[in-house]
DNA sequence: GTGAATTTACTCGGATAACATTTGTCCGAGTTATGGAGG
DNA sequence: CCTCCATAACTCGGACAAATGTTATCCGAGTAAATTCAC
């Protein structure tokens, strides 16, 4: 069981484009450069989220990604499911339909199997928190300094 | 992100293994047809049970699987990370340090990740419902009848 | 100068390769019950 | 009847193969700003 580092990258990634925000689209090279990551990975990663309309991309010269909408208005959650997709963890293949009932059985597999209710009752207490949290969130836990040096590094960068 | 069929194996083969209780170890044979499944694969998987103390095997004949102790007392989390192993599933690389902090930054990575945090405090709210849950809560939340079924179909098959 | 053509700097999407993990198979070795042979 | 031995039924562990998923790279096409050039 693992999370793609994709996750990573592009929580940063939007962190980084929330403090960036006035300063317009940021393109995937600075991302990239910035965090040290491969660059056209990290696009597609990037592309991702704007296909799930978390981020926007402008096409063209100066263009480049920019947050879609409110740093309060994106969800952890948001983010993990753009890029792992909507599929929950666990994956019930009613196995026990060979077991318990046999061939026979029919009634009893109306309710959902039991091992698959309480591995989704701990994929919800997941989804709950994750979807409590928001990149505003992030920000305001960062340290304060952070958006003030981001955002003059990132000026000297793009001169 | 996805989560080992093992994982529905394993628990279903704990379930049975509960309420064959009385009737001495099951060999790997008979859970593998029982489910149909792999019968070397799913062995691969109790093998795991059985290292983190989970299950036990008695080996000879007449040996097989049985669990190791009371149903009470294994939790849905034991047998997650029995298979999975302890890690967890987000892993913070730390690429903000080549970020926001560029090469001097120092004192401000003293405390973690704040997206870290985050995804931790999720990952924590999945694990304490997972330890919540025990094999003997999901015998109880089973049919009725599925228990007695289980255990005249395996006396007969045995027979 | 003004407008059109060219260049430059981007994103989008698909194809493909390298790599890791999961899933599945096979085999030799060790352990214990069972059944039979010899006393 | 008792003992010893062979056999059968299991698990254990490692090595290996296949399938799948993640990570990474490359390329052609589209779009928009900036630059160049003609007039």
């Amino acid at each position: 069981m693992h999370m793609g580092e994709g996750v990573e990258w592009s929580l940063h990634s939007c962190l980084t484009l929330a403090w960036l925000r006035d300063a317009g689209p940021v393109p995937i090279r600075r991302l990239a450069d910035w965090f040290d990551l491969p660059q056209e990975y990290l696009k597609k990663r990037l592309q991702a989220l704007t296909r799930a309309g978390i981020l926007a991309s402008t096409p063209g010269a100066r263009g480049g990604f920019s947050l879609a909408r409110a740093p309060e208005r994106i969800t952890l959650m948001d983010v993990v499911t753009a890029l792992e997709g909507p599929l929950e963890p666990f994956v019930c293949t009613e196995i026990r339909q060979q077991g318990y009932g046999g061939r026979g059985g029919g009634r009893e597999f109306a309710r959902p199997c039991g091992v698959a209710t309480a591995m989704r009752r701990a994929e919800l207490a997941w989804r709950r928190e994750l979807a409590g949290q928001t990149v505003a969130d992030l920000m305001a836990a960062a340290p304060a300094a952070s958006a003030e040096r981001t955002r003059r590094r990132y000026a000297r960068l793009a001169g």
